[in-house]
DNA sequence: CGGACCAAATTGGTCTGACCAAATATAGGG
DNA sequence: CCCTATATTTGGTCAGACCAATTTGGTCCG
């Protein structure tokens, strides 16, 4: 389950959890390195390195004297995957927002990547979208052609910052909604629809119409998603009931 | 200059700037830990701290039998204020794309803030556009307004994912360009007719008014961004010469 | 000559114990 | 009750040591 399986790394994860879940108030101060060292056994040095970790996330400040814990909001987007993976069922507020954010960076992408793509690509993109077609592959097996595509659309897209905010919800999302069973259910015509549009626009070269398309899309994916959600968790209820 | 004045982020910081300017060859073995050591004349232990930071960049991987360098843009978002502190100018590609991108993100924080605020909430907002209708002041003391505006505005949209995003970038990119003297020439007209804007779609209650306000706004202000840069790299160019 | 295999050197991961300087807590005096 | 001087706590750093995994280099065999 646990990322590295270093000391440090195991420490660094269980306190960031810690501080995700609001088990110290904003600006509380945190455990001292030696009561941490003896709490998880372990050697100071480690220790430090793991708070070295969290001070990159910006989840604690350290100075001399002792160090402080930080809002999370104040924190680095890179403490997004842990903070949806931290229950068993990932905050539906926070999925919302984070497929309604994404959304209008996948639209940023595909407008700017068919609006500068040269023959080649848009010939390779129009591939790409034709395996999407296939009916004959179910919605898990596309999801491998589906990244690819987003993969080809950042390529030609070529705008470092989208892909460094990519970075750091990367697959984790997806990964994690499979692995919950959680899958929104997207219709047939939606999906239909949003392929046809990214067909017409990849042949117009008409880089706006895709990223309509991909916004209405990720419209749909939002709602979807949220009933798949709650679906999910009614049936937890019942189990535990 | 530096950030912190502790050893093991002097050592980061500088590490990390060699990694940023692409000194190493993505995949490349990095130097060996007892070897930082020696060179910074540093502890291991001070090293350690440092490789554990570059570590959650994502700009290394580190593994018994050594440490290898990632290729940059498969880092965290949290590299993108030092790659644009690198050189004395920043790239202009990249201010583009931090623009652009943060334009749509701006857009989308309008809308929905507009869309969602209360009573009260949108009275505060037409009072923070009042204040930056004030003509008596000049545009390097409206910043702090602007601030003020925005962060108003991601305090009602309310959306996280977007809040850790900005964390990444925040002051850092308006702070850098004031140090360095490049202001975009934005014309009276355009900011005056942003306001308006959004002074209409705060009385309507038009979040997708505004959004398109903030757009345009972007969009102008990603023309203007770039000839300033391109003006103050000919500046210099004419020092040196 | 090339590939498989084994031993030695290298490297990261961790620990112990120690010292300093800054920040904090505490006790004392006004 | 407030303010100051002192003692304690805490982070920052260093040195030296050990282990386990990986690399490396050489050797042997086909």
């Amino acid at each position: 389950m646990s990322s590295s399986n270093t000391i440090s790394h195991e420490i660094a994860e269980s306190l960031r959890d810690e501080i995700l879940r609001q088990q110290y108030r904003s600006g509380e101060r945190f455990p001292s390195e030696r009561d941490l060292a003896a709490r998880f056994d372990a050697s100071r040095g480690a220790v430090r390195e793991a708070l070295s970790q969290l001070e990159q996330l910006g989840l604690i400040r350290t100075q001399p004297g002792g160090a402080r814990v930080q809002s999370v909001d104040s924190a680095s987007l890179a403490v997004l995957g842990p903070l949806m993976q931290l229950n068993d069922l990932p905050n539906p507020v926070l999925v919302d927002q984070f497929l309604e954010t994404f959304g209008v960076l996948a639209a940023l992408t595909a407008k700017n990547a068919i609006n500068t793509a040269n023959a080649e690509q848009l010939i390779q993109l129009k591939e790409l979208v034709v395996q999407l077609t296939d009916e004959s592959v179910d919605l898990e097996g596309m999801q491998p052609r589906w990244r690819e595509f987003m993969k080809t659309l950042s390529e030609i897209a070529d705008n470092l910052v989208v892909r460094l905010i990519s970075n750091d919800l990367k697959a984790q999302f997806v990964d994690q909604m499979m692995r919950l069973g959680i899958r929104p259910d997207l219709k047939k015509s939606s999906i239909k629809r949003l392929l046809s549009s990214l067909r017409v626009s990849i042949n117009k070269k008409d880089g706006e119409l895709a990223s309509e398309a991909m916004l209405e899309h990720f419209e749909e994916l939002r709602a979807a998603m949220s009933e798949a959600i709650g679906l999910k968790a009614s049936e937890i209820r019942k189990m535990v009931v």
